[in-house]
DNA sequence: GCCTACTTGTTCCACTTGGAACAATATGCT
DNA sequence: AGCATATTGTTCCAAGTGGAACAAGTAGGC
């Protein structure tokens, strides 16, 4: 025992001194739930990020193509390109050609893959919970309203 | 890069219909920080991230082993392990053995490594502001009261 | 028509990442 | 003391990541 040795660092009191405290604050919260649910999607489905991130565009949007889901996840092509490589070999996901442009496809989610989907919408959801339990309601809301915000300025960059 | 990963040219309604609505809009924002902050860094000093996340832990701790920074930032052992080589043989920390336990080193940060550091969280900082000099300073004050509540609530998981 | 510039999806490759096993050391138990 | 267990830092290796170049296709100007 040296110095104020860590055998328990609690990050608080580092998030206090950092100098970027926000983004700090930011990274910290959103590690602790996309982290862990990433982890153990991958470990109970096999699907990783930009697999996954591929079936979440899809069931919100009838019909994309590969270079609309780079633009919505802002993940390059190559990674997306994979993705629809693995998810049309698994069924999650349909591919056809566009008639109207031959460069593009028009890619569409199957039963399965919105059945996959769901089951792992669902483990986020969870985790989401257990990390912003400790708010009160109104609290998420007003902290859910101010990200809303940041988020249309930073779109707008 | 390695973190969550909405990026910009986001239709409005997505965030909004999403099933993790909160934990979306955590991701969108902190990526908005993060990743253009993080590529800058990358191009412009040739330091990744597990290279910055040392720099950073010890220019707040006057000593810190490898695993003291595993803990602190969630970072595997080994990805710290290579960090400390590269951060070592550029001149910006020190490893001294620790005489009361073989097994482990203390490291230091040097006057180079701090002036490294400094340039950096510049840069972070500068990009934090982008991004949330959207919300009004009471805002911004509010924001981080939730969030800091929200760590600590995850930190005790 | 032709020619240039751009877009889509893909492959290639260098790099990063993190789990697992490992040697060396420390701790605890009897 | 001895022996099992835990911890630190490291190396190895399989996997993921993203920039760059590429072929096929499109769009616009002339």
């Amino acid at each position: 025992m040296s110095e104020p040795s860590l055998s328990k660092p609690l990050p608080d009191d580092f998030l206090q001194r950092v100098e970027f405290r926000d983004a700090a604050l930011l990274s910290f919260v959103t590690s602790a739930i996309i982290v862990p649910a990433y982890d153990e999607v991958k470990r109970e489905f096999g699907i990783i990020r930009a697999e996954y991130m591929l079936l979440l565009c899809l069931s919100h949007y009838p019909v994309l193509t590969a270079q609309d889901v780079s633009r919505l996840t802002g993940r390059p092509r190559n990674s997306i390109s994979r993705a629809v490589h693995r998810m049309l070999s698994d069924g999650h996901i349909e591919r056809a050609p566009d008639p109207d442009d031959g460069r593009q496809a028009r890619l569409t989610i199957t039963a399965s893959g919105r059945a996959l989907h769901d089951k792992i919408a669902e483990h986020m959801r969870q985790r989401q919970e257990a990390v912003l339990s400790g708010l009160h309601p109104v609290e998420r809301d007003t902290l859910a309203a101010l990200l809303e915000k940041a988020a249309q300025h930073a779109a707008d960059l």
